[in-house]
DNA sequence: TCCTAAGCGAGACGGTACGTCGTGTCTTCTG
DNA sequence: CAGAAGACACGACGTACCGTCTCGCTTAGGA
């Protein structure tokens, strides 16, 4: 194979991980804002240097960190355990679980200087939207084709924009909490308003 | 009345008016992140100083920007046509455009920002997202006290998180826009959500 | 006349002294290689801007501290007390007493510098060696003129490159001091060099 | 013999004369202060950790050419063809092209560095001033013990002070060139201040 | 009509993070 | 083992903006 021989000294995988995880941690402690490539270095112990060489901005330097953190994760994001209603709640769960412990002043961050970089936008969308927004459509899509639901009222689309939307919004206006009540209810507003005749079928599910 | 009696020269009003409309182009122009005292005060043809006398920060500035604007607006936010799902739609179609044409940027920057500041949190709650939200929710009960709506099944307030948090979600993530067809979808939806007896009677009225 | 109008705070003299004398003293002690514009600035109390506004280079900043301590002897450099040859010795005193104690490894250093850098050279010439060297001929022209000294043999320029020459060798070689000594003999030397019989009539003035 | 066996793969001449050959040629086109370890090994096509195995700063590299240089010179510093004032000259020619040419940035360079440099300016004593102050004062001792010079009224080493003083004087004030017609100049005004009789004798030998 | 006070523009002040570059050390593979 | 390659921790470079501080100049009300 093609490889490309290794010369020089080889990348230090410490200093890598240790810079994702200072990068994650100041900013969930201090905030976007405050978040600085000099604070990463120093907090990971490691040269300035060492950022930039493979980090242009701090960033790229959140986003691999998130990107790694799913990776570790290695959740199986859509499980088809054949309940629909439950297969929702199980995502919207995890999903609001990450943001809410773990990466919601980074992603926030993030998205707001995503508001003037377009790459920066795609790559989110690609590495961090994206796959969730798939991945609950996916859900909702097995739940049309058994006839539990239908898209011809309201696009599956715009029913994962309600889901979604709805954490983001909490996430940065925090009216309201993002927890596990929060996708109880939404996994059956959703419900509801995607049954096909009607909302009365979705009482076959109690509220907790 | 205890009135201090005003000394010196008075505050320009021409100053003010420059600083809060350079805050907002500069900040739709080029990005939250790059929105600087120096910048504002520059494009404003203002001192710097003349800033920091009146505005402890950039958020400071852009907020009051914000209010401003709302105010020179003075528009009703939740008029009373009679016609409950045309004011659902008339009140979303007024925020998108103006989160879409004008604020945008400089929202979610603060917003961002928001994150780890509860002051600033607390302002934008009562100055911005509040008014919107508690409209949105009159205009709904308007339609539960006239029988149209319920919110047995769906709170209001969930129904609302759905309306602009789909808003928000748009905004920062971009996947789609913020624009007229999406109030229209969103106001049918929300109908079926909250119809009484189920989604059938929101085919009163056909999508565009 | 077209001064100006000055706006705005007015230049800090006590910053602009406090840099000039940090820079002489950080050079003198530590030498010219290991002094820094970062580091001058904190011997100074100074932000490095306020170092970057006001010169260019350290260079630059040596050079008007040089400028400045020679414009503060205001020094005659070439006083006619009608004895020539006290004249001579006078001169070669007091420029070697300013080198030995202050200025010496910043001349040094400069002179390095200027071996690449022909402004900075034109400026060395025209602030510090140039006035030096047209000071000594000028004493040595007097004597030409009384007739107690001919340059028919030696050219006047040649004796001051003997002089100078001299003081230079010993400064950045440091094989013999640059010390009172060395002015008498030189003065003598010069004296003997430029006898319009011979070397005889030299004597009439005994060494130390 | 306590020869240690040479053990692994030897030094490569190839690399010392690559380095050496670069450190001159760079610090004589971009000047001492700009000459950089990381510039020499990238010009010489070495490894970084190659110079600093061998050479523990710049200077030291410098140094090690300048010596190389003057070795493969081989140049005999003072001849003795029997005429003194001739031997004078060809020495400060010899000399003078040398600093003209090759070197004269590089030992103004390090010579700024020594000031501070303990070590360095006594290697540079040894290795280049040493030797060719010690030649000069042989030839002009010679020429004193053949009556034709003396050493009463001016003492030797004042006299090579001269000569070479205004060499360097030259070298880095730039004031005037340091070229042949320097060296015959030099070589009468310091036959005629050594002259025992007065400086009438110093007309046996017309200038150029 | 001056006097006093405060706002205004301008811009220098002491700081700090930026992104780049060179330092001297280290760790890999190749010859 | 030497050598090339290059990553590492470190720190100075010169720039930009921070928030504060003086300046000279309005621009008002009160004397």
């Amino acid at each position: 194979m093609a490889e490309t021989a290794a010369r020089g000294r080889p990348r230090s995988e410490t200093a890598r991980r240790a810079v994702l995880d200072a990068a994650l941690r100041l900013c969930q402690r201090d905030g976007y804002q405050a978040l600085t490539i000099k604070g990463i270095a120093h907090a990971a112990g490691v040269g300035r240097q060492t950022v930039y060489r493979w980090w242009p901005t701090k960033e790229a330097v959140l986003l691999e960190a998130l990107r790694d953190l799913v990776h570790r994760q290695g959740a199986r994001l859509a499980p088809d355990t054949g309940d629909t209603l439950a297969d929702v709640r199980t995502l919207l769960d995890t999903t609001f679980r990450l943001a809410r412990e773990l990466t919601g002043h980074a992603l926030v961050g993030l998205m707001a200087q995503a508001q003037h970089d377009g790459q920066l936008s795609a790559r989110l969308q690609g590495t961090v939207i994206g796959p969730r927004r798939a991945a609950l459509r996916d859900v909702l899509a097995r739940g049309v084709r058994r006839g539990e639901l239908s898209d011809e009222e309201v696009p599956l689309d715009l029913a994962a924009d309600f889901a979604f939307g709805t954490m983001w919004y909490r996430l940065i206006s925090q009216h309201a909490p993002v927890d596990d009540d929060l996708a109880a209810r939404l996994s059956l507003a959703l419900w509801r308003l995607l049954s096909p005749g009607g909302p009365h079928q979705a009482e076959r599910c109690a509220a907790p």
